[in-house]
DNA sequence: CCTCCTCTTGCAACCGGTTGCAGCGGTATC
DNA sequence: GATACCGCTGCAACCGGTTGCAAGAGGAGG
C-alpha cells in the first residue's frame, strides 16, 4: 500500500541509503542523485515513515503534552499556543488527559512506550505524587506553571506565585480596601498554598488580616460561584481576591445575584487575564500570568534538553502584572 | 538506557519470540514461560517499545485529532471528551492544531507520516478543499461535527443543521416572536449555510421574512458583540438566533450595552448548550447539540474502521433539542 | 601519468519488535 | 507400543528506515 525507501530507491536507480541521505538533512548526496530521488518519489508519492525512522534514529519528535484540567477555557489558549509552537519546530504532541487518571505511573508509562522525546506537563494543580514520577522517567520533562524549587531535576517554568500574593495584597490595599477575603482555586493546589502564603504576608506587614480565607473546589465557574454564596451567607467583604478568572466570575455573579454592585459594593481581583476576562459582564481587574511566555521558554526548554540532554539549563520566574479594569475601585 | 526484548529475552532463558508473545494479546505461551518472562521483565523494567510494534505490525494505535477553532471553549469540551475516549479504548491522540496552516495536504502528510491508524476531524468549519484531500489520504476518516453527503467517502457524524435551523424559526415563532434576525456563525461555514437554508425555509412557510441577516466573522464573544452592534444601529429586531452561545453572549452584552432588557425587549436563542450557557449572566436558551453522542460515535466509528477497512457503516445525523432557560420569553 | 584528497555511493548491520513455520515433547486413542 | 494431534517454542525473515565503513569516482597538483 505505502510506498517504501526500497521502490523509490528501484525507480530511481540508486540504492537505498541513497534515498535515505537525500531525505535527511545535512546527509551528502550529489545532486544528481538527489534529482533522480526526488523525482522517482514524486512519481510515487512516497514519504518517509516516522515510525521507522524512529526506531532508527532513537528520536520520535514527539513530546508528550500531559494536562487534566479541561474544563477551564484557560487551557484552549494553552493547548493552542502549545501545539502551534511545537508544529513550527518541527514536533507533534501526543495528548495525555489526566482528569480522569489517578495514577501518575501509568500516564508515564504510557508516553515512554511511545518514546516521546520530552514531556511537557502544564497544570499548576498536579498531585504530589507526580513530579516525583516523572522525574525519574529518564526522559526531559518540563513542568509548565510548576512550583519553582518543589523537586529538583524537574524543570519549572512559570511564575512566582508567593509574589503574586503579595501584589494582590498590596493592589487591594492601595485602593483603600481594608476588609478583604481571598477565595482561592483548590487548596491542594501549590499554586494556591504559595498565593495564599504571599497574600497573608504582604497583609501582616500591612497591619491587617484577611477577613475570609476559603477555596473553592476546583477551577471552575459553578465553583466560584458557589464558594462565594457561601461566604456572603456568613460575612460581608468588601474586596476578594480571587484563585483565578473564572472562579471570580463566578463569584461575581453570585455577588451580583445577592444585590450587590460591582465595584460599588464589593471589588474582585482576578488571576490569569484569560480571554474573557475582558468580557464587558466582567470587565475584570486582574493579575496578568504571562502565558505566552510561559509556553514558548517550556517549549524551548525542552527541545533544548532533547537536542543535549546534559545541559542544565535554569529558569527564572515570569514576573505578573496588574490588568486594570473596572472591577475594583481606582487608586485614590 | 531502555531495556529490550533481548535482554529480558536473556534473563528469563528464553527466545525473543516467547517475550514477544507474552506481550501480546491472545498469543500462545505456557503459563511458566509467561511467568519467567514476567519476573524478568518486571526486574529490568522492561515495556515493549510501541514505535517498534508499530513498525512490525503496521498499526500505531494513534488517532490524528485534527482542529482548527481554539478559541472557542466548546471545543475544551472537545477536546476533553475525545482524548478521555480514545485513551479508554487503548489509542492515542496526536493533535493538530489547523488554526495556523492553509494547506490541507501538508497537515495531512505530517499525520500520514506518522502512520496514524485513523484520523478525526473535530470543526464544522472546514475549508471546503480539506475534506477532499483527506478524503484520499487512505486512512479512516471521520469528520465529526461534518455536513452529512457532503463528499462520499468521507465518514461524518454531527447534526442536521437544516433541521436545527427549522427548529429555531419555530421556537421563536411559536412564542410570539415575528420581528425576527439570524446572526450566523461565519459565512463560509457549512453548518451556518445549512441552518439559514432551514431557518428561511420555515420562516417563509409560516409565512415570515427575516427581518435581518448577518455573520459573525468567527465563532467569538468579540465577534458576536461586534455584529449585533452593527446590527442595532441599522434596525431592531424583537428575537435572535445566534451562530453558536459564545457568538450570543457577545450579542447579548451588546444588546444589555445598548440599555435593552432581556428577554422584555429582546430575545436570544443560542446553539450548543455550551456549559457556559447555564452561568446566571445568560441563563441562555439554546439549541443543544448532542456534543458526547457526536464524540462517543465519532471514536465508535474510526476505530471500527480501523479494525475492519472494508466496513462501510453508516450514521444517521443526532436529533437536537431546546434548553429552555431565560433569554426567550414563555410560550404562551 | 601518478598520487593524493575529497566527495559520493553502496553494503550490511542495526533499531526493537512480530509472526509463519517447522519441530519438539506430551497426551489421548486404539 | 505406534499414531495422531495439540500446545508450545525457537528460528529466521521481516517491518522501513539509518549509518559506519570501505571503496569508487573524479579533480587537483606535481
Amino acid at each position: 500500500m505505502t510506498v517504501t525507501l526500497k521502490e523509490v530507491a528501484a525507480r530511481a536507480g540508486v540504492s537505498r541509503s541513497a534515498v535515505s541521505r537525500t531525505f535527511t538533512e545535512g546527509a551528502s548526496v550529489s545532486d544528481k542523485t538527489r534529482r533522480k530521488v526526488e523525482r522517482a518519489a514524486e512519481e510515487l508519492g512516497y514519504r518517509p515513515s516516522l515510525i521507522a525512522r524512529s526506531l532508527a534514529t532513537n528520536r520520535t519528535r514527539l513530546i508528550g503534552l500531559v494536562a487534566n484540567n479541561f474544563r477551564n477555557p484557560v487551557f484552549l489558549e494553552v493547548f493552542d499556543l502549545f501545539t502551534r509552537v511545537l508544529q513550527e519546530r518541527g514536533f507533534r504532541p501526543l495528548l495525555v488527559n489526566l482528569s480522569t487518571e489517578t495514577d501518575p505511573q501509568k500516564s508515564l508509562e504510557m508516553l515512554k512506550q511511545y518514546r516521546v522525546d520530552g514531556i511537557i506537563i502544564a497544570t499548576s494543580t498536579l498531585p504530589p505524587t507526580f513530579p516525583n514520577a516523572f522525574r525519574k522517567a529518564g526522559v526531559p520533562v518540563v513542568h509548565a506553571f510548576g512550583r519553582f524549587g518543589s523537586e529538583a531535576g524537574l524543570h519549572i517554568v512559570g511564575i512566582d506565585n508567593v509574589r503574586c500574593g503579595e501584589m494582590a495584597a498590596q493592589t487591594l490595599v492601595d485602593r483603600g480596601y481594608r476588609n478583604i477575603a481571598l477565595l482561592g482555586g483548590p487548596r491542594s493546589a501549590t499554586s494556591t498554598q504559595d498565593r495564599l502564603a504571599g497574600f497573608l504576608r504582604r497583609l501582616k506587614k500591612l497591619g491587617l488580616e484577611p477577613t475570609d480565607i476559603r477555596f473553592a473546589e476546583n477551577y471552575s465557574y459553578s465553583a466560584g460561584r458557589e464558594a462565594m454564596n457561601a461566604l456572603l451567607t456568613e460575612k460581608s467583604v468588601e474586596a476578594l481576591f480571587c484563585g483565578d478568572d473564572l472562579i471570580c466570575m463566578g463569584a461575581m455573579d453570585a455577588a451580583r445575584g445577592a444585590g450587590l454592585e460591582i465595584p460599588r459594593d464589593i471589588g474582585f481581583l482576578g488571576f490569569n487575564d484569560m480571554n474573557m476576562a475582558g468580557w464587558s459582564t466582567y470587565d475584570l481587574t486582574t493579575i496578568r500570568q504571562p502565558v505566552r511566555d510561559i509556553i514558548l521558554q517550556s517549549v524551548a526548554l525542552v527541545i533544548e534538553m532533547v537536542d543535549d540532554p546534559n545541559k542544565e539549563s535554569d529558569t527564572q520566574p515570569f514576573p505578573c502584572s496588574i490588568v486594570e479594569r473596572s472591577t475594583l475601585r481606582p487608586l485614590p
